[in-house]
DNA sequence: ATTCGTGATCTGTGATCTCAATTTATTTTA
DNA sequence: TAAAATAAATTGAGATCACAGATCACGAAT
């Protein structure tokens, strides 16, 4: 028997749904303050509305969406507020998890984040931020993952999520993002020293100072970035339709 | 129009039940291990499935419960190792909201923190463990909201609910659990102290302490006071009928 | 005696429908 | 003309049903 029958996805759809929607708030193609329905969702999806339903419910559990008075459910919008201070749990959050990891620094872990740096400076290099963005989460959650904390691995996918649509779109409105993005490399080069060392103290603060970096340097843009974009307009709002829309 | 026609309910049935199974989680009346399906729940909570259905999968999304292979819901199972990482992780997370409260703290806030310490002395004195827990984590949550940091408020959340149903359960099995409380209270009043001396660092330190304090006495036990209640009897387990349940 | 196949049952998931709340525009009333 | 009432539509919540997967017991086949 040689065909290869591949694999049955026994996923369900609802997590597939809300795997599909984080990626989109992680993108940006969410924005903060966008409104979602239910229905509309399940269409362009290709599904009923119960699994949306579902995946939209957990996000909302989340904070990566709120439901308005009226129950719909809109992107967490941004405020200042909010961003000084998923900056500054971070700092303690992903701190910890830099100290754990330093903890259980392996020969195979440093290479592998050395080898996920490099990948940065090479969209810093090759000028495509988004290359950048992706190598630099993937450099984090690497870390986050050599500390074997789930709970805390959890705590720190939650602040992404919510941090993420608003970092994404900020980061694309950087005039000259190469600067920036460039002495990010540099503190990880600092946490993979402190790792190397085992000096978890050490991690911690470098990643503290990461964080701290991009924190200080979006700080005075945020009121102006965090402007939602413009509402699509709904195809059809809630409501009686008005005499000039009804059908001869 | 004197009639007090009283006040409508609008919340819906799923946070109803969310609320309870959360509830029962941090009394105890929910122990790891424990299996949970959603039409036996519908039923005794007198429901559809459907809010039961969101209101599980939310606490499956917070980890409070898992979803086993067959899919079937269960209170999370405890470990050791998830003990250790709870533990630590509510030092530096909880510190971090101790620091941040004392930063904010008012004379009013003392007043209140004040009032719950000793209410949980008066709970000590008089040999009633629930009184103790309850005014225990009214003084947590008060500080906490104190610090002003709904998203981290969320997450402290969390990992209450997480830890909840464990340490409700080691607290019971204490056979003398009042001097272990009145160490409690002694942290507490270190913390009320620090904040009175606007002192932020000294209070995430009390605090790192008095949760410390609550992971080393329990730390020789989580592997003894861990094991599972016995699970009830399924009423009626999956598969076929015995011949010998079947009705003449 | 062991293994395999079949049927019965429980379980969660997804589909679909109805309902209630909210919103908007139009019509009616004063 | 302004306010109130009515109508029409969208939206999420809850109810119900069907389905697929998992599990168990029993009978048939070897």
């Amino acid at each position: 028997m040689k065909a290869d029958l591949g694999q049955i996805d026994s996923t369900t759809i609802q997590s597939q749904v809300y795997q599909r929607l984080r990626e989109a708030l992680f993108t940006g193609d969410l924005t903060p303050g966008e409104s979602l329905t239910i229905r509309n969702l399940a269409t362009v999806l290709g599904t009923s509305p119960m699994p949306v339903r579902e995946a939209l419910q957990r996000l909302v559990a989340e904070r990566a969406l709120v439901q308005m008075p009226n129950r719909t459910f809109r992107v967490t919008p941004f405020t200042p507020d909010m961003f000084r201070e998923l900056m500054r749990v971070r700092m303690t959050v992903e701190g910890l998890a830099a100290d754990q990891a330093a903890r259980r620094m392996t020969a195979t872990g440093l290479r592998k984040l050395t080898q996920l740096n490099a990948a940065m400076i090479r969209g810093i290099e090759n000028s495509d931020p988004a290359q950048v963005m992706t190598a630099n989460r993937n450099f984090h959650f690497t870390l986050y993952e050599i500390a074997e904390m789930p709970q805390l691995l959890d705590i720190i996918n939650g602040l992404w999520l919510r941090a993420g649509p608003y970092l994404t779109n900020a980061h694309r409105k950087l005039v000259d993002p190469l600067p920036f993005f460039r002495a990010g490399t540099l503190f990880h080069e600092r946490i993979i020293t402190a790792c190397q060392s085992q000096a978890p103290k050490a991690a911690a603060t470098a990643m503290a100072c990461d964080i701290w970096h991009s924190a200080r340097r979006f700080r005075r843009d945020v009121d102006l970035i965090n402007t939602p974009e413009p509402e699509p307009a709904p195809k059809r709002p809630r409501g009686r339709p008005k005499k000039s829309e009804k059908p001869t």
